[in-house]
RNA sequence: GGGGAGAUGCCCGAGUGGCUAAAGGGGGCGGACUGUAAAUCCGUUGACUAAGUCUACGAUGGUUCGAAUCCAUCUCUCCCCA
């Protein structure tokens, strides 16, 4: 079987790796158990998740077992790393909602059968820890002194670090201990910002046991300029069709920069390295090609064969020009809203295209607005309820937003 | 516990009595150019009517013809000392 180690160097998972030379050779060697934690801090999984799901996946695929824990208990501290502010604290009932939509999404991806991989829930031991036993049982094995110069605490040395923070740090380690004791887990994969806490796992692991336990990031999914990516308008690019919708789903890959798209390939898609390689290579407008074929596959993995078939459609219709017949995103607009008439300013804000007037005027006056194809130019323009009969209302916004206006 | 500094629009940040809906930058949005890209350029970025009005500079009161700017109290943040 093909070493999972050199797949995910080869589609640039890895960021870092604690004993790269054993780590290489017990992959090859032997199916190991490894985990994989998800603090669920909010109601849906956003895209960063998702490298971490891929990874789950290869490491499947070539005989592993993956532990996802979900961090049930954790979520009660919240991980500072790398947050220049303290998470807002989160009740048990929002933390367990929460929890239940993550597993769906993993089972997607994840066979959970026969025990080939497992959900987890670190509440389970974490939630009833004495506080006297466990500063003294796993308390003793950290060094403040060295904790503090872990760079996940740098920004919140200038703003501020509370000690319920602190102890983050500690938990996670100890989940990484009584996962190896329990399941025998060898391995915590994390993203980049993990580094620190995989760490204090691997060391509390080998001195409280002297076992070997190993460690691996992975880098976060970073623009060609290392900004951060999947991050909208609206905040996260998440995963839950809910709070964000295929289409703009879609939308957000096919919209990659050039110079990105052979990355996106090669981590979030299960595509062949040499056809990665091959679209990535494609130059000027035939690039185009590949991110089609980027932004059907991601959604694709994420909400289904269907789904993404829409998406591509309705897209490929609405930059043709024939946006008549695209799926794209319906609008409802109360009957007595319009009246006997309605102008184009209130038409924008009622339906909710614009967030107000003014901002609907502003569009119209730089010729950002068009109904059915034609520019709107004067803000005076109305419209009556005929115009909307043949359900054709279509309002494109600026380059890429379209929406249909129903009457309800 | 003692001392000091600060809180301005989405973010950073200037502004220390009227010329301030508030400089500058970032980001966002629209337009041009294009390939639904990048870079660049132009415009725009509190709300409502279209020429004013209203709401805004941590909160509440006060001084003044007039306050983001002065005073008081409160809340929060950071720094130094213990």
């Amino acid at each position: 079987m093909e070493n999972v180690y050199d797949v995910l160097m080869e589609r640039g998972y890895i960021e870092q790796c604690t004993h790269e030379e054993e780590v290489k050779e017990m992959l090859a060697k032997e199916p190991v158990t490894f985990y994989i934690g998800f603090d669920p801090t909010a109601d849906s999984l956003h895209i960063g998740h998702f490298i971490q799901i891929m990874v789950m996946a290869h490491m499947q695929r070539c005989g592993h077992r993956p532990i996802a824990v979900i961090g049930g208990g954790t979520t009660m501290i919240g991980d500072p790393s790398g947050r220049s502010d303290m998470r807002q604290v989160m009740t048990q009932e929002r933390i367990a909602n929460n929890a239940e939509k993550f597993k769906k999404i993993f089972e997607r991806f994840l066979s959970f059968e026969d025990g080939k991989a497992l959900m987890v829930n670190n509440a389970d031991w974490i939630l009833n820890l004495n506080y006297i036993d466990f500063m003294r049982d796993i308390g003793t094995h950290f060094s403040v002194n060295r904790m503090l110069a872990a760079d996940c605490y740098k920004t919140r040395m200038e703003k501020g670090l509370t000690f319920l923070e602190f102890n983050y740090m500690l938990l996670q380690a100890y989940d990484f201990y009584m996962l190896h004791q329990k399941y025998g887990c060898k391995m915590e994969f994390g993203g980049n910002d993990q580094w620190s806490n995989i760490i204090a796992g691997v060391e509390l692991i080998r001195k409280k046991t002297g076992d070997d336990a190993y460690g691996m990031t992975f880098s976060l999914l970073t623009t060609s300029e290392g900004i951060k990516m999947g991050k909208t308008a609206k905040g996260a690019l998440w995963l839950d069709p809910e709070k964000t919708s295929p289409y703009e789903f879609y939308q957000y890959w096919r919209n990659v920069a050039d110079a990105d798209v052979e990355k996106c390939l090669a981590l979030l898609t299960f595509l062949p390295m040499d056809e990665v390689r091959r679209l990535g290579a494609l130059e000027g407008e035939k690039i185009n090609q590949a991110k089609e074929v980027l932004a059907y596959e991601v959604t694709r993995e994420i909400h289904g064969e269907e789904e993404a078939q829409k998406a591509q459609d309705a897209a490929r219709k609405a930059f043709s020009g024939n946006q008549a017949e695209a799926d794209i995103p319906t609008v409802e607009l109360a009957a007595e809203k319009v009246g006997d008439t309605i102008e184009i300013l209130a038409l924008l804000s009622d339906a909710g295209i614009t967030a107000t007037r003014s901002e609907a005027r502003r569009l119209v006056t730089q010729n950002g607005i068009a109904v059915k194809g034609q520019k709107v130019t004067d803000i005076k323009t109305a419209y009556t309820p005929k115009d909307f009969e043949d359900g054709d209302f279509i309002v494109k916004k600026g380059k890429k937003v379209y929406k249909r206006i129903v009457l309800v």
